[in-house]
DNA sequence: AAGATCCGAAACTCAAGAGTATCGTATATG
DNA sequence: CATATACGATACTCTTGAGTTTCGGATCTT
């Protein structure tokens, strides 16, 4: 349940036990995965511009100076922890033979818990992403991208098979259930459960794609 | 569904009677349409929290007292605000005979515009959502519901006439289009333009209700 | 014209939060 | 045990913005 390591900014892959032998220097600093975690609860909680870095910092029951110690910013902070967020993994696509069998199996508990916590924070970064480049950079790179591309993929491989014709605007298609997701929670205020992201891929994106409903007259 | 009108205030937004052109500096709240509207122009360029009321004020050129002569604190100017935006004209609905035909008809350069703006706000109030019910509820009554209901009316309208099935899942199906303007706007960062709107009608929608793409193998 | 009002400008108070500095303590190393 | 260092807590500075007050001048009424 614990696989953190992420010391730097990323990129450090090993995590071994063993401290090097400098000089007497102490833990490195092995309180930023909960500082990080912290700093995304509040973030989600209160939006960015609620919060404050003593919320953080007794979230994380640290010191607010370790937090400058760490990073020079209040900006700099939700970067990092945006960047460090952690992940379901999408490597490893379901395959289930079926577009509709794949894509109904990538609706499973953690995964909606966890787009809910996403938006919740995408929430928190709105009104900041027009006027922050880099926080939308993060912000897509962590929260959007992943989810996307993993629809995208299994779209794509529909097609390859010559499951769903070759001309189908995946570009779109997969987008919707994001689209769809995030229109509920954020605007209506409305919780997104497994039947609501059924009856999408079999009410919209099957239909969509020529897999639904048996055609009928042109209007 | 259903109208705005929330509190007391509004019926400003029609001209009474022609006073004294440009001289008049009339005894009433006239100044009231000018300060709404430099209050949301402030909301959809700064977000809620950034935006200042002595922003507002020096947009509106007037003087920060007055604003608060007139509204008792930021949230309920705010409110007041979306409460009597002005708002494009759903209650004649297109009428071309074909649902594509009426949805594409929905399409026009001000609506465009006036959605476009609209997402800003939204953007600018989404953190504030969460924990201001009645900035969501305004918010809702005059931002979301009325388009909605104006899509939902043109969906129903085509059921009624047997043009499409009536088991469609309307409720779903008129998001849509707001949805994913939603999302691409605010979430993907790229403009809204007639080409992506139509391309959701031709992709999507129509396919959606079984009207659009020829239905082939089943996957 | 005189008086009553409303307005814009600007100075002001007050609270909150970003960021800094200090200090006592805990702990790993040697 | 001694030392060096990172940490938590806390007090502090400084800036910003909400909300208030004051005042001179412009407008409407009579």
């Amino acid at each position: 349940m614990t696989q953190l390591d992420i010391t730097g900014h990323l990129d450090a892959t090993e995590e071994t036990t063993e401290q090097s032998p400098k000089l007497g220097r102490k833990r490195d600093h092995t309180r930023d995965p909960e500082i990080l975690d912290a700093a995304l609860e509040v973030l989600a909680e209160t939006g960015y511009d609620g919060m404050t870095i003593d919320m953080v910092a007794a979230r994380a029951k640290a010191g607010k100076a370790t937090l400058y110690r760490r990073w020079p910013s209040k900006g700099e902070l939700i970067i990092d922890a945006i960047a460090c967020m952690k992940q379901v993994d999408y490597s490893r696509l379901p395959d289930t033979g079926s577009l509709r069998g794949d894509l109904i199996a990538m609706i499973k508990p953690p995964s909606i818990k966890d787009g809910q916590r996403k938006l919740q924070i995408m929430a928190g970064l709105m009104s900041m992403l027009s006027h922050d480049p880099g926080l939308a950079d993060a912000a897509n790179a962590a929260i959007i991208e992943p989810r996307a591309a993993a629809t995208r993929a299994l779209m794509q491989r529909a097609i390859d098979r010559g499951q769903i014709p070759a001309d189908c605007e995946i570009e779109v298609l997969s987008q919707i259930s994001a689209a769809m997701a995030a229109y509920r929670v954020l605007i209506l205020r409305k919780p997104v459960d497994r039947d609501f992201l059924i009856s999408l891929i079999d009410g919209v994106v099957m239909p969509a794609v020529g897999l639904g409903r048996p055609n009928g007259q042109t209007g």
